[in-house]
DNA sequence: GCGACAG
DNA sequence: ATCTTGTCGC
C-alpha cells in the first residue's frame, strides 16, 4: 500500500476555481474509518478570528487531553486575508492560517475539531473535509446553525440527536449538548464516522453548548487578534 | 429572477 | 465573523 503525500493548499483565483478545487479534492476524503476512540488521545480545537478592516486573520489551535480536557499545547498564526467569505467556500478563507497554526504545535494534534462543516456542504466538501485532506488527520466539523440543511428538533435531553438532512440524504446530526439549549450541528470531515464524531463532541461539551476545544481556540484567536491589531 | 447562505 | 457589558429571564 502506498501513502500519497497530502496535496498542498491552493488559493483559487475566483469562485468558479474554488468550486473546481473542491470537486477535485472531494475524491480524497476517507469516510470508512471509525476514527479515534472517544476519551482517548488528544483532541485539537481550531478557530479563526478576523479584522476585515486591516485584512488580518488569526488562527488558533488548542490541544486537549481527551480524557481530562486539560490543555496540553496551543499555537496561533497571524496572516493576511486572501479570500472573501463566500458561503460554500469558507475553507479558502480559513485554511492557510489554520495550517500554519497546526504546524506550530509541538505535539501531534490527534483528532481535529473545527467550526463549520465537513460532509454537510453543498458539494460535500466543507472546511472539516478540506482540512482533513490537506493534513491527513481525522477531522470533524461542528457548526452552530443548520446552514442550508433541514432537521427536526432532537429530544430535550443532553445527547439526543436527529439527522441533518439535505433532502433525503443524511449529511450530519443535530446534537443536543445541553438541556434547554439549541442543538449544535455535527458532520464528518475525514477519517472518522458520525457516531464517533458525535461521541467526541458530546464529551467535549460537558458544560457548555459548544465543545471545550472550540471555546478555548475561540478565546485564544480573539485575544491574539486584539493584540495583533492594537 | 429572487432569496438563502458555515465563518 | 463583527459591533459589545451587563442584564433580563427561563
Amino acid at each position: 500500500m502506498t501513502m500519497q503525500p497530502p496535496p498542498a493548499h491552493e488559493t483559487p483565483a475566483d469562485e468558479a476555481e474554488g468550486r473546481a478545487i473542491q470537486d477535485r479534492l472531494r475524491g480524497l476524503v476517507v469516510l470508512d474509518e471509525p476514527g479515534p476512540a472517544p476519551g482517548t488521545g488528544l483532541v485539537t480545537g481550531v478557530d479563526v478570528a478576523y479584522d476585515d478592516e486591516k485584512d488580518v486573520v488569526v488562527a488558533a489551535a488548542v490541544v486537549l487531553d481527551a480524557e481530562t480536557l486539560e490543555t496540553v499545547d496551543e499555537a496561533t498564526a497571524v496572516g493576511t486575508i486572501t479570500f472573501p467569505y463566500v458561503p460554500g467556500l469558507l475553507a479558502f478563507r480559513e485554511i492557510p492560517t489554520v495550517l500554519e497554526a497546526l504546524e506550530s504545535l509541538t505535539v501531534d494534534p490527534g483528532l481535529v475539531i473545527c467550526d463549520g462543516y465537513g460532509l454537510a456542504h453543498p458539494r460535500r466538501f466543507g472546511l472539516a473535509s478540506h482540512l482533513g485532506v490537506l493534513t491527513g488527520l481525522p477531522v470533524i466539523g461542528v457548526g452552530k446553525n443548520p446552514f442550508t440543511f433541514s432537521y427536526e428538533a432532537p429530544g430535550p435531553r443532553r445527547g439526543d440527536f436527529s439527522p441533518l438532512l439535505d433532502g433525503d440524504e443524511v449529511v450530519g446530526r443535530a446534537l443536543r449538548t445541553q438541556e434547554n439549549t439549541n442543538p449544535i450541528f455535527v458532520s464528518v470531515g475525514h477519517r472518522i464516522g458520525l457516531d464517533n464524531a458525535c461521541a467526541h463532541t458530546l464529551r467535549l461539551a460537558r458544560r457548555f453548548r459548544q465543545p471545550e476545544s472550540t471555546r478555548r481556540a475561540d478565546a485564544l484567536c480573539r485575544q491574539t487578534l486584539r493584540e495583533a491589531t492594537a
